[in-house]
DNA sequence: GTAAACCTTCCAGTCGACGGGAAGGTCAAG
DNA sequence: CTTGACCTTCCCGTCGACTGGAAGGTTTAC
């Protein structure tokens, strides 16, 4: 199997292929006589277990610790694992973040909802920082 | 007021400084005649602008047009209410995504619980995507 | 006088995961 | 024979907001 045809079968792009081999992702495949990428079916596997992982939010240098482990012979889970739990830290951690986030701008449209354009102060009344959140009810 | 006591007054580096200066988010300022930028109070105000909208999550890019819009004497109110509406819908996105994300972290954190790691298939049994999320309960 | 601390400009690199495109080789169909 | 679809490697660009560093000029303190 050419890569055209592994792209096609797999939905991962030849570009993308190529660079998650040069990354250390996929070992060097096979070749045909005249250079041409020959894989067999197995790599399909590979390549569905990369974007399973990716969906699950880890990073290409973490997959790659985790296929090193498991192409050394050994049961990843435990690194795995750990990667999970360091994931789901960081997913809360910008959870919060984001919610902060969606607290002060929807404070910022309530702001812009009451405000008078003609009473438009220094570079933008909406934006001013003020000193009381609780000022702007009413 | 030279560059570094405005990076120090402001808490802004002076390498951002000069960054917002050459993205245009600040007017070129005045110079001693050694050449050294020289700045007055106002500018505090300006930084602590971006500083205050870089928070509601603002680009620099949706910064400058804003800043750009007060700066021509018009009040910027309308452009801003846009852009917090806008805002808030990515915002809105990026949160159901990384909660997507979080819910297979945590499946995924679950069913590491009752792996064991002799039982490891293929590259990885944890991260192994399977045909009804519903098997790994129990 | 000299050393340290400031300032200037400009160029390059960072992070992550690719994507675009050039220059050239190979293969199958008509 | 030639067109066109494939393949190869290589390098640059993307996005955003900086950050580091080199090479050189200025000011301040002792």
């Amino acid at each position: 199997m050419r890569i055209g045809e592994l792209a096609e079968q797999s939905g991962v792009p030849t570009k993308t292929i190529r660079f998650w081999e040069s990354s250390g992702l996929l070992a060097d495949p096979a070749r045909t006589p005249s250079g041409y990428r020959d894989y067999d079916q197995e790599v399909l596997d590979r390549l569905n277990f990369i974007r399973h992982a990716q969906t699950a939010g880890l990073t290409l240098a973490e997959i790659r610790q985790i296929l090193a482990i498991s192409d050394d012979g050994q049961p990843p889970c435990g690194h795995v694992t750990e990667l999970i739990d360091e994931h789901l830290d960081e997913v809360d951690q910008r959870l919060r973040e984001l919610t902060q986030t969606r607290r002060t701008l929807h404070h910022l449209a309530q702001r812009a909802a009451n405000q008078d354009p003609a009473e438009c102060e220094g570079y933008c009344a909406i934006l001013q920082p003020r000193q009381s959140p609780e000022a702007d009810a009413e």
